[in-house]
This record gives structure tokens, C-alpha cells and sequence, in this order.
RNA sequence: GAUCGCGUAGCUCAGCUGGUAGAGCAUCUCCCUUUUAAGGAGAGGGUCCUGGGUUCGAGCCCCAGCGCGAUCACCA
């Protein structure tokens, strides 16, 4: 491995330390009691509870003036200043625990122990006056130097191939991006306390399934070895969770990465974290008023307000949300009523409305295309449209009340669809012949059909009670509550495409 | 998958019409007991993404490839 110069000088400073008898990568735990951002707030309030001060953390910046230094420390909360002095911690004759150790061979990126007091410098910054220093582990590349005065951000480390590559990197010098997952992950403990506060139950299912089912899509395949048998990702949990419905469950859900063989882009990554959730004896409308309640919660645990600002809008999550149906959607942002256009109208509308369609659509797929060119883009508060065509939705129950349509909603919220949620088909004879369609697609060519799954019928046979069923992309929601316009900015390692040595 | 853009020092970026490879921070050396975007002064550091081609001469022009980003298509 070719190393730079500034890797061999501290692989030069690391042979150093052992040979002062140190040892760069002590296994003990190193004792903390405060942090950062604690001592900052705090200090003022009382100077006397942070005389004792045990932390720990990344060297970032050394000011070093003779005798005396400043640097700074940054811990999991933030970064503090820390002044050391050579008398302070070398009391006796021997100095070479400052001018050798601190002033030479630390350098920016090491992790240090500190003790001390706090104090305030003569400009006003609370700073820690170290009293012990210790190496807890050395750093033998350098991490870059990013610097920010007034929120102008100097040298920033903001190459997205780099930052993605090497997410610890991004982690250490960029703390908004700290700040990003830390809010994610606020927001997926809000979405289960909400849910397992409703008494219902996280679970989980296959992640290998030998038949992919829940969704359109193409899958990933893999194989297992001892039992000589294809398996393949999971597209979707939707037909694992039904089946615990059947077995008696009220309420089940489960955040789960499912993988999509498709294409990439700043909305998609080949895996992906979809909450899916099933309660018995509900409905879809049920399921809209428990949705709204869930995100409006979400929202304010996520970020301090039911109002997110997301680029250059303001949305806003407070119940209650817009309610359409398809038809009326469509009707509201065109001004054409569908309802009751048979196929060759639709193909005319669609075609009048400058909209690219072809002869394999069918009636519901060409108005999922007026819908999705015309309507979704403007849709950025958060809008319930309900009522899908029953081509599109081959596991959602028949309408109670509208011929060729299902019980079914999609939130779209910043243009985006959401979620995605039925009043699950609960009728095994009907379930067999939405699968049975289904195959007919695939084998006239689409690639994403779904396949039937004689297990789920089989488990649907026994009888699963009327239950509402919903799926949340988590990613999605995430890049909405952080304000993130990629959905990279929002996984911590998202797929890369592997760098020939 | 298609189109466009980008790839230069550890990081962020300049680099003119094709004529000796540049800056800031970081690094190194020296000075300095309350500094702060960077305390002061000086020095070193390059596979210009890779491989071909054109040319007396290529970071720059041409061809092919790799990686990333943006837009589109498919989808969540």
C-alpha cells in the first residue's frame, strides 16, 4: 500500500509513543462523566459541579503556542475547547508528556481521554483546563480539516462519492450529518412507541423467501447451499405478515429492509426500509385516521413541529390531511372528470393531455399515468387520494361500493407517494383470481408480476379477518423529516458500485 | 438503460488559445503560557481517474473505459 507523506509521519509518531512506553490502543474503559455540550450549557449555572470533568473523545483543531495550547475535543455531543499547559500536566521535571506527546506526536483525528476543570477563557469560551491527558487510540490517516465561522463552512469535506464511501469520515467532520440519522433514528422509535403504545406487535419475517410476493417488483435471487434451493430477497413482507393475522395476531408490524433488483437514483436505493403494518377487524378508513395520528406524532418527536420545512416548502402534518379520491384528484388539478370514461376515452384524455402512453395499458394504468404526470407533482402537503383501479392492486379488497375499483390509499406528500395501504382481500377464492392475472402478465412479458404464492392462499383458506393493512417507506418519510434531497443522504451506506483495485 | 456534467496535493478548489503543476487549509521545521476559521515565520508535498491517439510538446484536444453526480425512464 502506497502511503502518503502525512501517513508515514504518523506512523513515525506512533513508533515514538511505543517507545516512550505508551500504548497508543489501551484496553481499558476510560471513565466519563460529562460531555461537551453539557459543560457548555451548564457551566455558568454551576461552575462547581464541572471541576471534575472526565471526557473523551477526537482531537480536532491544536492551537499550540509554547508552553501552552489550545485544542478542541469533539465528543459524541460536539466539540469543546480544551487549554493544556505544560506545567499543569507535567508537574515535575520531565516534560515530555507536553512537549514530546501533546505537542508532537498527537495529531488532529487522535482520541484522547481528558481530566480537568472547566473554566472560561478571557474571550468568553467555556474550555476545559486539562489536569490528565491519555492516548486511547492514535489515528494514522489524517481526517480532513473542515472549518465553519458565522455558518460559512471553509474547506468542507463534501465530495458525495467520498462522504458515501467512507461514511465514517462524513460522520466525524460533518456533525449535521450526525444530526441527519440521529433524527432518523428519532423517527423510527417515535413510529414504534406509537405503534406498540396501540398494543400492536413488532415482529419479524424471512428476509429469504423461496416466492417473493407483497409487491411489483424485480427481485434479487440467492441460493443455499445445504438444501440446494433458489431464494430470493424479500420485494415486500406484506403476505408473512397476513399469515400472522390469520394466526390470530391483532395488531403486527415489522420495519423491514426489503431489495428491489431495479434502477438507482436519489429516490432509490437496491435496499430499502419499508414499516409495513396489518391490524384485524379495521379498514382502509380506519387506516387513514390512524396514519394522520401516527405522522403528526412522528413529526413533532422528529423535529420539534408538526410543520417540516422540506427545500423550498413549508409542510404541514397537523390532522386533518386533504382527502381525494383518484377520480376526484384528477379532477381537480385537470378539470376532466374520468369517472366514467371507458378505455378508449382514457387513451384520448391522456393523449389531449400531452401524456406518453402506449397500447399495453390498460383503463387502471392509464390513469395512474393522467394521476402521476398531472396531479402528484403538485401534491405537496401531505393528501390521502383513495380508490385505485383493481388492475393495479391485486392484493386489495374489491370496493364496497364502486365496481372495478378497491379499497386502497396512498398518501403523497412532497410530490412523492408515501405509503401505500388496503383494506386487505380477505376473500380466498377472489385472491386466487387476482393471482391468477397476474400470472397471465407474466407471461406476457412483465417482468415485475407478481407470482402466487400457494401458501398465502392456503393460509387464506383457513380465513383472515377483515384487517387493514399499510406500508410507510421509511427512507422516504426520513429524507421528508431531515429536509434531505437524496435518499443516499439519508442511509448510512448506500449501494456503491464496487472500485476495481 | 439514455443524455449532460464532473474527476488535479490528505481536504476544498484554480489552471487562459496546447508551452516549466498552482492556492488555502492540513503536513514538516523554528518561535511563542488564554488562542479561535488559521497564533507568527519558513519549507516540503502530484499516477492531473485509467488506457490509447493527435502534436515538436497534452491537466487542457480526440477515442475508449472506470467512478460519482444531475435529469429522464422504471419503481418505493
Amino acid at each position: 500500500m502506497q502511503l502518503s507523506e502525512q501517513e508515514i509521519v504518523r506512523r513515525e509518531a506512533l513508533q515514538k509513543i511505543i517507545d516512550m512506553g505508551i500504548n497508543p490502543y489501551p484496553a481499558d474503559s476510560f471513565e466519563i462523566n460529562t460531555n461537551s455540550t453539557e459543560i457548555e450549557e451548564n457551566f455558568e449555572l454551576s461552575e462547581d459541579a464541572y471541576q471534575n470533568i472526565s471526557i473523551a473523545g477526537r482531537l480536532m483543531m491544536k492551537r499550540i503556542m509554547g508552553k501552552a495550547s489550545f485544542a478542541e475535543l469533539q465528543d459524541d455531543h460536539g466539540v469543546i475547547q480544551i487549554y493544556v499547559s505544560r506545567d499543569d500536566i507535567c508537574p515535575g521535571e520531565d516534560k515530555a508528556l507536553y512537549n514530546d506527546l501533546f505537542k508532537k506526536l498527537l495529531d488532529i483525528g487522535d482520541i484522547i481521554g481528558i481530566k480537568g476543570r472547566a473554566f472560561k477563557t478571557k474571550t468568553g469560551r467555556v474550555s476545559v483546563h486539562v489536569e490528565s491527558l491519555k492516548l486511547l487510540s492514535k489515528s494514522l490517516k489524517p481526517i480532513p480539516i473542515v472549518k465553519e465561522k458565522d455558518g460559512v463552512t471553509y474547506d468542507g469535506f463534501s465530495n458525495p462519492e467520498l462522504r458515501y464511501r467512507q461514511r465514517y469520515v462524513d460522520l466525524i467532520v460533518n456533525p449535521e450529518v450526525r444530526s441527519t440519522f440521529e433524527k432518523r433514528s428519532k423517527m423510527v422509535s417515535a413510529m414504534r412507541k406509537f405503534m406498540t403504545d396501540s398494543d400492536y406487535l413488532e415482529v419479524e419475517t424471512p428476509v429469504l423467501q423461496p416466492i417473493y410476493g407483497g409487491a411489483s417488483a424485480r427481485p434479487f435471487t440467492t441460493h443455499h447451499n445445504t438444501l440446494d434451493q433458489k431464494y430470493y430477497l424479500r420485494i415486500a413482507n406484506e403476505l408473512y405478515l397476513k399469515r400472522l393475522i390469520v394466526g390470530g395476531y391483532k395488531g403486527v408490524f415489522e420495519f423491514a429492509k426489503d431489495f428491489r433488483n431495479e434502477g438507482m437514483s436519489r429516490y432509490h436505493n437496491p435496499e430499502f426500509t419499508m414499516m409495513e403494518l396489518y391490524v384485524a377487524y379495521k379498514d382502509v378508513y380506519w387506516m387513514m385516521d390512524y396514519l394522520e395520528e401516527m405522522i403528526e406524532y412522528v413529526a413533532e418527536a422528529t423535529t420539534g413541529s408538526t410543520t417540516v420545512t422540506v427545500g423550498e416548502n413549508e409542510i404541514n402534518f397537523q390532522r386533518p390531511w386533504k382527502r381525494y379520491t383518484m377520480y376526484e384528484a384528477i379532477k381537480e388539478y385537470t378539470n376532466i372528470d374520468i369517472s366514467e370514461m371507458d378505455e378508449e376515452q382514457l387513451r384520448k384524455t391522456a393523449k389531449e393531455l400531452h401524456i406518453e402512453i402506449d397500447d399495453s395499458m390498460g383503463r387502471g394504468k392509464l390513469i395512474d399515468e393522467i394521476f402521476g404526470e398531472k396531479v402528484e407533482p403538485l401534491l405537496i402537503q401531505p393528501t390521502f387520494i383513495t380508490d385505485y383501479p383493481i388492475e393495479m392492486s391485486p392484493l386489495a379488497k374489491k370496493h364496497r361500493e364502486h365496481e372495478g375499483l378497491v379499497e386502497r390509499f396512498e398518501v403523497i406528500c412532497n410530490a412523492k407517494e408515501l405509503c401505500n395501504a388496503f383494506s386487505e382481500l380477505n376473500d380466498p377464492i377472489d385472491q386466487r383470481e387476482r393471482f391468477e392475472k397476474q400470472i397471465e402478465l407474466g407471461k406476457r412479458g412483465d417482468e415485475e408480476a407478481m407470482v402466487l404464492d400457494e401458501d398465502f392462499l392456503n393460509a387464506l383458506n383457513y380465513g383472515m379477518p377483515p384487517t387493514a393493512g399499510i406500508g410507510i417507506g421509511v427512507d422516504r418519510l426520513a429524507m421528508i423529516m431531515t429536509n434531505q434531497p437524496s435518499i443516499q443522504e439519508v442511509l448510512f451506506f448506500p449501494q456503491m458500485k464496487n472500485l476495481e483495485s
